[in-house]
RNA sequence: GGAGAGGUGGCAGAGCGGUCGAAUGCGGCGGUCUUGAAAACCGCAGGGCGCAAGCCCCGUGGGUUCGAAUCCCACCCUCUCCGCCA
């Protein structure tokens, strides 16, 4: 269940074709057709003969009351007839459930369909929809009138004592960084302040979840089929670490119907996030840009449907209001149909330029799921009084994920000198600390 | 972790194996009355599938039975006491 039956039904080519765009196999969209068609027929008969056995089995009460021998034949015979149905119906059972677990699978394996304004096509297709502020460039000239050259944030956190990879990697393994002294205090700092902002500001409710989930909040929100291989497992208690607060901010309505003068319901959460990210290593994952564990304050909404579209643009807002106060020079991306995954319907990267390794660093997406996973999660709103629950719409953004807001800052902030100059909005936080210097 | 109790509709809380999708109270919605409101009274109202008839849902999954909210088993969760512990 994630397209949702009704809309396989009644638009297949569409969702077919978004499948394709997706760089999706549409084939499972017909295999889903055809199970949802032998369901259908199934469950008709099966409900049928279970109409007919509720009337005999209740017929026996009535006639037992009636004044009939309870071992007479008459019973007896009325009884058998009962026994004859359950045995088919338990056929048909048997029948329906193989085919509603195939049913089940074909479903998962269908994409949700792009919005109509996402473009078609690989990373190529990608759009910058818009960019602030002024990319630094890696060479530069000192106050000395001397060309230097920023460095790497790898550089300059091992430099000022404030970044311990070899470590991490002792006492954990490699993508587990140690922030040590005024690094600690940042990533402190950075999560305090991102979470001010987004409760004071902007009207989140703050939540703290647990950071492990169990196999059916995982499920909710699409890690399990599609992404299990990135989540760490807990195996001897079946729990998941969560990749991200996604995950069971999302679940806390699971199973709900909400009240329509709720909605939008918008929580900010911060989490440590843990990602396996198998067989990733190289020159493109160096120093904290891909690690296993990190800090993200994540925001997730739940909207009306007609609300969803504009909330994603005044999501992906709240997070550059962060970006722009910490003076970071970022673009904001509208991902193509075959970058966005699996779940979105429509997805914006925010990516902070890092002179340092002259890279565009994705800190934030921002992603409107309409009802997809909110169909997956049972999550529903009364839109009047006595009225049919319908879906809610659930959108969720990064705002911000720390690693790379760490890296972007440290690069973008060091002096020829190695210090690291802290952004003012963070010195409040950093017990006034102005410059990060080496001790 | 051990012992005990329990998980029923938004909440509280009944429910002899058959007429229970489920009493009752509160809350909710609509109405009568009222200048208005409250009170009182009357009525409506769970979720899913299906065009409909009808079928399914009483923590979850199995089992017994012609028939299970009611009996049996396993698991999950909650509460109380004990143990442990930040």
């Amino acid at each position: 269940m994630s397209v949702g039956l009704a809309r396989l039904r009644e638009e297949p080519d569409r969702i077919r074709q978004s499948a394709i765009d997706k760089g999706e196999d549409p084939a499972v969209v017909d295999a889903a057709l055809a199970l949802d068609e032998r369901r259908r027929r199934l469950l008709g008969e099966a409900d049928r003969l279970r109409a007919e056995r509720n009337a005999v089995s209740k017929s026996v009460g009535e006639r037992i009351r009636a004044g009939a021998d309870p071992n007479g034949p008459e019973i007896a015979q009325i009884r058998a007839e009962a026994r004859a149905l359950g045995d088919r119906i338990a056929e048909l059972e048997r029948e329906l459930a193989t085919v509603e677990a195939e049913l089940e699978e074909a479903l998962l394996r269908i994409p949700n369909p792009a919005d109509p304004d996402v473009p078609v096509g690989g990373p190529e297709a990608n759009v910058v929809v818009r960019t602030w502020g002024e990319p630094l460039p890696r060479r530069a000239v000192g106050p000395d009138g001397q060309p230097w050259e920023r460095r790497p944030h790898w550089e300059i956190g091992a430099a000022l004592g404030i970044l311990d990879e070899p470590r991490g990697a002792k006492i954990t393994g490699s993508g587990f960084p140690v922030y040590r002294a005024a690094g600690a205090r940042l990533e402190r700092a950075l999560i305090n302040w991102f979470l001010d902002v987004h409760v004071s500001e902007h009207g989140f409710v703050e939540v703290w979840p647990p950071a492990l989930v169990n196999a059916a909040s995982a499920r909710g929100t699409g890690q399990i089929p599609d992404k299990e291989e990135q989540m760490y497992v807990v195996t001897r208690d079946e729990l998941y670490l969560v990749p991200t607060a996604e995950v069971p901010v999302t679940n806390l309505h699971r199973d709900e119907i909400l009240d329509a003068a709720d909605l939008p319901i918008r929580y900010a959460a911060y989490t440590p996030c843990f990602r396996r990210e198998a067989g990733a290593a190289g020159a493109e994952t160096r120093g904290i840009l891909r690690v296993h564990q990190f800090d993200k304050v994540e925001m997730v909404c739940f909207e009306k449907p007609e609300d969803s579209a504009a909330a994603l643009e005044w999501l992906t807002a709240r997070a550059e209001v962060l970006l722009q106060r910490l003076g970071l020079a970022y673009r904001v991306v509208l991902m193509s149909t075959g970058e966005m995954g699996f779940v979105q319907a429509k997805k914006y990267d925010l990516e902070a330029w890092a002179p340092g390794v002259e890279r565009w660093l994705e800190v934030s997406s921002c992603s409107n799921f309409r009802d997809y996973q909110a169909r997956r999660m049972a999550i529903r709103y009364r839109p009047e009084p006595g009225a049919k629950p319908e879906l809610v719409h659930t959108l969720n953004g990064s705002g911000l994920a720390l690693a790379r807001v760490v890296a972007a800052l440290l690069e973008t902030y060091q002096e020829p000198d190695g210090s690291v100059v802290v952004p003012g909005v963070l010195r409040p936080y950093m017990g006034g600390l102005e410059r990060i210097a080496a001790a």
